[in-house]
DNA sequence: AAGCAATGGTACTGCTTGGTACCAAGCAGT
DNA sequence: ACTGCTTGGTACCAAGCAGTACCATTGCTT
């Protein structure tokens, strides 16, 4: 099937004919100065790096092999070699992305005195990484190929969000284990304060429906999510599940 | 608009059991029996039934226009008249599926007699709409196509997460008017509360990371949210915002 | 410097899609 | 029953896509 059958000719379909402007009739036309060839590692960041930015540029519907290419230079043959196909390419980036939001939340946790000051400073951590420019960009890219990838997702999942509830979890357990807080399941727990954070602002950020949320704003989110998760965990008798 | 959901419109759709091929030779082998046309509101109806059904099971990269007439009968040309285009059509599916699901939450609110009941019974409609079978198909519908447009994801949101938090923020406001609780933004902290009951929960659903969760998972995950939340913001004195 | 293996560049194939054109078949008004 | 308009069915077109083949070029090796 992938041998030349017996046509050389051009008459495959004559009506195409208006093709003259699809290819460059001049490859003396190159790049004029440099034209060093990149090792294979050069070249994979290359591809990594385009299809990043062309995900981001585009957003639905992400970019084709060809505009990836074309920025990154290389050719379709790269893309094979090194990524075994498009798909593979999504993975690569899905991974590459993930990790290059995780740290900017998980760096310098437990740098308060008490658990509220944590908490804060987690959330501060949290609602901009989300909520920002480039962490809405990126969200887009990793939400569209969630759908189209359940092991992609599961995959961003585990080294993404649940990463950093854990990480709050971690926190709560020891916050407890002072005596400080009552909770039963404090994963459950870090599952709440977070999903508090989110609430219907991150979705309606990731659809590009309003700008970013201002300084004040965040902080009066913050803040209700704080006192309203502090109150209802913190150790002080019980007014919890009273029979109703 | 809802005329007849196509109740005795099952005239066609046995063709799709055919498919040899794209395309049916036969001009004759039509139905057997009546090739009755369909008034413009049963063609509509018909159309947005079958692009939803193919939409929850083809997923990923909903359907295409063949597809949808395959099943629903009619021709490219009821699509266009109707609809405009398959943006159109697209359109059009997004508001019906909106409507779909609101009402199953809305519906018999306010039947408890106290806050705590009224906030299990809504947290129990909320996540069992959000993440039955049922929901989580129309859910991935509605993302998928929120990335694509973002008019239809401002037209999602104020019909649906809006309307939701905005009946819950009622609520509140009326427990704060009984002196129940305290809370300086009410509409806050609905926003806080559907987040809670979310968590990273219903993300995971739509991603189909798993199966949905049993009985008493979900009972947990609502009581621990109940218990924070009450404990958050019932009125107790002053245990908010205790200076660090 | 010559040769060779690997990479870059591009045309091409096969396929799918949305949109349009056109013909055929039903329906309604008279 | 005739006629004209509307709707159904299908072929067709242009565009875009991933994947493959193949030539041209590069740069390292010997």
């Amino acid at each position: 099937m992938k041998t030349n059958p017996a046509d050389e000719s051009k008459k495959k379909t004559d009506i195409r004919s208006g093709q003259q402007d699809s290819r460059t009739p001049a490859p003396l036309a190159r790049s004029p100065a440099k034209t060093r060839r990149l090792t294979a590692s050069e070249r994979r960041a290359a591809l990594l790096r385009a299809a990043k930015e062309l995900s981001v540029e585009l957003g639905v519907a992400g970019p084709s092999l060809d505009a990836i290419i074309k920025r990154a230079g290389g050719s379709r043959r790269s893309i094979y070699t090194e990524f075994g196909g498009k798909e593979g390419l999504r993975d690569a980036l899905m991974a590459e992305v993930t990790a290059e939001i995780l740290p900017s939340l998980t760096d310098d946790v437990n740098r308060s005195a008490d658990l509220r000051g944590t908490l804060v400073h987690f959330a501060r951590r949290l609602v901009n990484v989300l909520e920002s420019e480039r962490g809405v960009s990126i969200g887009r890219i990793i939400m569209q190929d969630n759908f189209a990838s359940p092991a992609r997702a599961r995959s961003f999942f585990a080294n993404g969000p649940g990463k950093g509830t854990a990480l709050l979890a971690k926190i709560l357990e020891a916050a407890r284990e002072r005596g400080e807080i009552e909770s039963p399941d404090c994963l459950l727990a870090a599952n709440c304060f977070i999903g508090m954070l989110r609430g219907n602002f991150y979705m309606e950020r990731l659809f590009l429906l309003h700008e970013p949320s201002g300084e004040e704003e965040i902080e009066a989110r913050i803040g209700t999510a704080v006192d309203i998760f502090l109150g209802g965990i913190e150790a002080r008798g019980k007014n919890q599940r009273q029979p109703s």
